[in-house]
DNA sequence: ATTGCTCCTTGATCCAGATCAACAACAGGG
DNA sequence: CCCTGTTGTTGATCTGGATCAAGGAGCAAT
């Protein structure tokens, strides 16, 4: 289960100053050194039971992985999207309340929860970063309860399609080619449980939007963007260029 | 604006133990006593602005206020509910990102965003708390974006009621009367907003509780819940007695 | 008591998105 | 190459909740 194949040095991560460890200096980023370890799951795996106890905590090294939250007849919806970098567990709970899996082959940063804490404890810095980074999921999710509550589908859409953009445009700091494009990392389905809409509605806003020339398409997960400005046009948003994920 | 008629001693203070303050020593609390001041809030008025600049944080002291995030068109969302003890603001955030109004008459303690900001990085233990309740706020709005997204209407009124029986039953502590009752904080309005929903199907869902037996109304605003598991039934909630607000 | 609020209820109709159903495109794997 | 499973598209129909519309109940001001 543990796959010791994989082990980066700290000072060469790839999420070193984006993650939970962004603000530690060379000796708190030691102590992590020693207790860390990496775990790999294959697309789909299922990586926390909701229910089960969490043993440990961890950040999202490289991949995908979704948090979703099921009603017993299996009604289903996302409710976080974790990105190279994202913060998984929560230090001082036992038991974790939501499914995460892997939605693409993931690798983890994992520290077991106990030492995690006692560092929480000792070291400011992972706890001035673990805050931050809650107040932007918190800020995140709201938004999110917005689209999910008044948003028609169309716009939901066209929103998700624009976070996406927004999100690897700041990744991969390519300004400004001329068509943006991008590669949607999830299934019709998934999107659908992450909107909440169902995948038959999400496929055919897609094919709308294509219609309407709002989007491009080459092949079912490629979406090339001619002009941002009318998508985020569709998606509703206050017109302030907001702040999302 | 400022409202001085009002002031607590912290040793006092009727949230002392569960607000952002309720892990701080005499020290620091003689600290925050120094800086902190309250103001009052009108029924109706608008705390902050979203996109206003926040000169303050603080804690709700009584009453209660609601977060809400607009679209151009006037579709509304409300995305939190701040009750007593509940925290205003975001340390390390100029601008405010969505509505804050009093629902009811409101008493804030307030601390100008500045000061608070170095006393949270001198003083573990306001940060501590803060991170614990913004996790906790997470967790509930992740909870919400499943109502949100995927409940029916009639199981959005029965989470939302089960939710406020939940939540001043832990606070009053009266465990179990033979008849729970709660008073909504709410017009149908306002739950309608919360809720995704219009009010006609707010108060359609209501009667249609009541004419089940459900629950019973006395007044618009007072409901009485013969059936605790009946109601939690009716919600859809995963039967495991979930934790939200 | 009358007027004018705000808040709530209920009825009639409509429609966006769900549901049910068929099929197309593609990737392995024998 | 065909078979089988997964993912996605599109059409036909249904329906839960929105929308449009009317009126009631409570209450403060005149």
């Amino acid at each position: 289960m543990h796959d010791h194949s994989v082990h980066i040095q700290c000072q060469e991560c790839p999420i070193r100053h984006r993650a939970v460890c962004a603000r530690c200096d060379t000796g708190e980023l030691n102590r992590l050194e020693q207790i860390k370890y990496y775990r790999s799951f294959q697309a789909g795996q299922t990586i926390i039971w909701s229910g089960d106890r969490m043993e440990f905590v961890g950040s999202v090294v490289s991949g995908i992985a979704s948090l979703t939250q099921t009603l017993e007849d299996g009604r289903r919806q996302m409710v976080g999207l974790l990105l190279p970098s994202d913060f998984v567990g929560r230090p001082g709970r036992a038991v974790a309340a939501f499914d995460v899996t892997a939605t693409t082959d993931v690798v983890m940063c994992c520290f077991r929860k106990k030492p995690f804490e006692e560092l929480m404890s000792t070291t400011p810095h992972v706890a001035q970063r673990l805050l931050e980074m809650t107040l932007d999921e918190l800020d995140a999710a709201r938004e999110w309860m917005l689209l999910l509550g008044r948003k028609t589908a169309r716009e939901k859409i066209a929103s998700l399609i624009s976070i996406i953009a927004r999100r690897d445009s700041a990744l991969h700091l390519r300004k400004k080619t001329v068509t943006l494009s991008v590669d949607l990392p999830l299934t019709r389905e998934e999107m659908a449980d992450y909107l909440g809409l169902t995948l038959e509605t999400v496929s055919r806003q897609i094919s709308a939007l294509k219609k309407d020339g709002v989007i491009t398409l080459e092949g079912n997960r490629h979406v090339s963007i001619p002009d941002l400005d009318r998508l985020l046009e569709e998606a509703g948003d206050d017109s302030d260029g907001g702040m999302l994920v």
